[in-house]
DNA sequence: ATGCTCCTGCGAA
DNA sequence: CTAACGTTCGCAGGAGCAT
């Protein structure tokens, strides 16, 4: 019945540290695509009161004070790192969730209980001396528990070794416990929920944890009718088996500069399709249908806003980038007016299916079909060899006038030659 | 009344 | 120097539509 839920500590900013060592001890953030908000904060930031998602003009003048340092997110870094750490964890249990880029769930069921604290402490050990990252380890019998016993984990409720098992502390010791975090610290509620469930004098986890079920269930979901059943222990939510593909794939950007005309918008548009029927490909999937989005900046309130989606048809479903460049340019063109300026646009595949499940119609050209695939297969090799981007197609331009700000991005360490850290 | 699909809101990382 | 506020995904539930 035990689950961990592993997670690493301020994981980008982790990532940071392993190859400069020259960050650790020192306030660090990373901040998002466009040098936006602060996505992953040190442990000395956080200690300044500077929240996650706070933009980075607004703590400018408290980092210079303190000498944060700042750095653009590096995500070819953190992928590759992710997935070393996942791969070590995947050898302490035989089932493994990867629930995001920096946590996953295992399955602890027929481990020794008397033995879990121990395991635990093995699995940070192993992960920081394998790849340097620390990590935080909660145990319980559910994964909404096991959640909470690593939030747990990383404040030091449990002791200061950066595991918690919620299976070592009597009725009595939880209790008290959960008496003195905010409910809004639960995964799954978020602040709209924490919000209405103040205004019932639910406050803390112990509070929603003994509130009646039925209440729950009527007066929000059922969602979190099954939040309160796995905070006692109650199993609902299922540790779920890779391999399932994605239902939607997004891809959007933020513009380092806002954009007006169609011409760069268009780039921006195909130069996303691109990227997103690269993953609709790694899944395996077609799309039926692909979404173009397009937006001014909301927070420019003394500028004209427009934003206006469009969904567009295949049809049939394809995972040719080709097709799906012309039929996203099709739908900016439909829904793009002139005389704004444009901060993002964001293309959306959307109807997928394996791609061995579609049947093929009466206007299929096998041979087309074949000749498709095959580029489509020579240009996703070539990308991933010679790096992202370096064979496309004309229509994604060269200019990119709209490519984001990545002022202070680190060096793609572990998976470029030419960026290799050189030890002195 | 029933069963779809589409769209929006919410949460999470 | 200026101006500057993320991205991607799933689920639930209601709206709108067809039957």
């Amino acid at each position: 019945m035990p689950i961990a839920l592993v997670d690493c500590n301020n994981f980008y900013v982790s990532c940071e540290r392993v190859f400069n060592p020259k960050l650790e001890g020192v306030p660090v953030v990373v901040l998002s695509n466009n040098d936006g908000v602060a996505v992953s904060r040190s442990n000395e930031v956080k200690a300044l009161g500077i929240k996650m998602a706070e933009p980075w003009f607004k703590m400018e003048k408290i980092a210079k004070q303190h000498g944060i340092i700042a750095l653009s997110s590096n995500y070819t870094l953190y992928g590759d790192l992710s997935a070393r750490v996942m791969s070590i964890l995947s050898t302490f249990s035989p089932k493994q969730e990867i629930y995001s880029i920096d946590e996953c769930f295992l399955d602890l069921n027929g481990f020794d209980p008397k033995t879990l604290m121990d395991y635990g402490m093995t699995i940070r050990q192993t992960v920081k001396r394998n790849v340097g990252i620390p990590v935080c380890v909660g145990i319980a019998d559910t994964k909404t528990l096991a959640k909470l016993a690593n939030h747990c984990a990383k404040k030091g409720f449990a002791g200061r070794n950066g595991v918690c098992d919620f299976g070592r502390g009597t009725e009595e010791q939880l209790s008290k416990l959960f008496s003195r975090i905010p409910v809004g610290d639960i995964w799954g509620v978020g602040r709209k929920i924490t919000d209405k469930l103040l205004t019932m004098s639910i406050k803390t986890v112990e509070d929603l944890r003994t509130a009646d079920p039925e209440r729950i269930h009527a007066q929000f979901s059922v969602v979190l009718g099954r939040t309160v059943s796995e905070l006692n222990g109650v199993p609902c939510i299922e540790l779920e088996d890779a391999g399932t593909p994605r239902q939607q794939i997004m891809v959007s950007r933020s513009f380092g500069a806002t954009v007006t005309a169609l011409e760069d918008l268009s780039e921006s548009v195909a130069e996303f399709t691109i990227r997103a029927a690269e993953k609709l490909r790694q899944d395996g999937s077609v799309a039926a249908s692909i979404c173009v989005y397009i937006y001014t900046n909301p927070h420019r309130e003394d500028e004209p806003q427009y934003q206006q989606s469009k969904i567009v048809p295949l049809s049939q479903p394809s995972d040719d980038t080709t097709k799906l460049v012309n039929a996203a340019i099709a739908g900016l063109k439909a829904i793009y007016r002139s005389g704004y300026h444009y901060k993002k646009t964001g293309v959306l595949l959307m109807g997928l299916q394996p791609k061995g499940s579609i049947q093929p119609t009466l206007f299929d050209d096998p041979v087309e079909q074949a000749k498709s695939d095959s580029l489509m297969s020579v240009m996703d090799a070539i990308n991933h060899k010679m790096g992202q981007g370096s064979v496309g197609i004309l229509a994604s331009g060269i200019k990119q006038q709209w490519a984001m700000r990545r002022e202070n991005k680190s060096q793609n360490y572990t998976t470029d030659w030419d960026e290799l850290p050189v030890v002195s």
